[in-house]
DNA sequence: AGCAAGATTAGC
DNA sequence: CTAATCTTGCTA
């Protein structure tokens, strides 16, 4: 059987290692179809979802980027090195999941907006509730940091080791075609065409 | 010290 | 369309 952190991980780390070096814009485009994997600790199970939808937030020229007035407590982990993740509270309420695309130093970050859920939907329905669609359980980026139990405690890990993951697309999985729009929830710097949904998904927002 | 705004969601 | 809910960071 194979383990998600042993002869896979390393491959799934330098593809991911890979794909941030590209320029933030590209890498969320490129971020679709990849999976987000969540292991348990009392192996109840994996949680997996493919990324159907992300935002790009860059370092100049975007308003609407938390990295825009320099680092803070806040948003400190968004100028970490490229694969950690940044995971903020919203209105007091949600949370939401980046991974860090740029250098150390840099703060730009791709905002998971959507996912197709994959495998551990009975724990993704637990965690979001009862009457649930399947469709929403991870769509939105507050909804799919709740079906994957993600919080702050999750602020700042590395998404190439340890029990939260980005992996690959799975070997001869379809290439994913990306539309692209203005990001939403945003007032400032509305209009960038920095939001990618992955074409003919009923997964997206 | 006080306050406005916020990368959202659920419910009416 | 609006309330919920609370932390951050700016203004005084």
């Amino acid at each position: 059987m194979t383990r998600i952190g042993e002869q896979g991980g390393d491959a799934a780390a330098r593809a991911l290692a890979r794909l941030l070096r590209a320029p933030t814009p590209e890498v969320a485009r490129a971020l679709l179809g990849w999976r987000i994997v969540r292991k348990h600790e009392r192996r109840r199970g994996l949680v997996v979802g493919r990324i159907v939808e992300t935002e790009a937030y860059l370092a100049v020229d975007d308003a609407a980027s938390h990295s825009a007035m320099g680092p803070t407590e806040r948003n400190r982990a968004m100028f970490l090195a490229p694969g950690h993740a940044y995971v903020y509270l919203v209105y007091g309420l949600h949370h939401c999941l980046n991974v860090v695309t740029a250098p150390e130093g840099v703060g730009e970050a791709v905002l998971v907006r959507a996912l197709e859920p994959v495998a551990g939907l009975a724990t993704m329905r637990a965690r979001r509730g009862p009457g649930v669609a399947d469709r929403d359980l991870c769509r939105g980026p507050g909804r799919l940091c709740q079906a994957f139990g993600l919080t702050r405690d999750h602020d700042g890990l590395h998404l190439g080791r340890g029990g939260l993951r980005l992996l690959p697309p799975e070997p001869g999985a379809p290439i994913v075609e990306a539309v692209v729009g203005p990001r939403v929830g945003i007032t400032k710097a509305a209009d960038l065409p920095l939001r990618f949904r992955a074409a003919g998904s009923r997964f997206t927002t």
